[in-house]
DNA sequence: TGGATGACTTACC
DNA sequence: AGGTAAGCCATCC
């Protein structure tokens, strides 16, 4: 059903740790989303009581009409960004989950 | 029924 | 590194 999709995409983003960030992809993926599209509709829609700042684009950048906003908020949650783009690298909430899974304690 | 649109992604050049 | 094109799904006209 729609709404169920529509419930878990807002709970993954709910569920996104302060100071991490996550792609539409990454949200679309884990909450068996068919597209990404869908995620950036719902937030459009229904992301009032979201934290929608930590949802970036594929690229580490934000949609063009938060980017002021968006990055401001992320900076104070303690995520720096580069001219604008975010190093998922370091901040990305999926590859993060699945590094300190996989990565042997106290190596880092 | 068919085309346009959007807080997207990927692939290619 | 930056631009274009095609794919994508739900919605609206």
């Amino acid at each position: 059903m729609d709404e169920e999709i529509h419930e878990r995409i807002r709970d993954m983003i709910k569920a996104i740790p302060r100071g991490r960030v996550a792609t539409y992809g990454d949200i679309a993926d884990l909450a068996k989303a068919p597209s990404p599209r869908l995620v950036g509709r719902i937030l459009n829609e229904d992301g009032r009581d979201l934290p929608w700042q930590r949802v970036l684009k594929a690229d580490g950048t934000c949609a063009p009409h938060l980017r002021e906003t968006q990055l401001q908020l992320l900076h104070e949650e303690g995520v720096p960004n580069l001219d604008g783009k975010v190093n998922l690298r370091d901040h990305r909430w999926e590859d993060v989950r699945k590094d300190e899974a996989a990565e042997p304690p106290g190596l880092w």
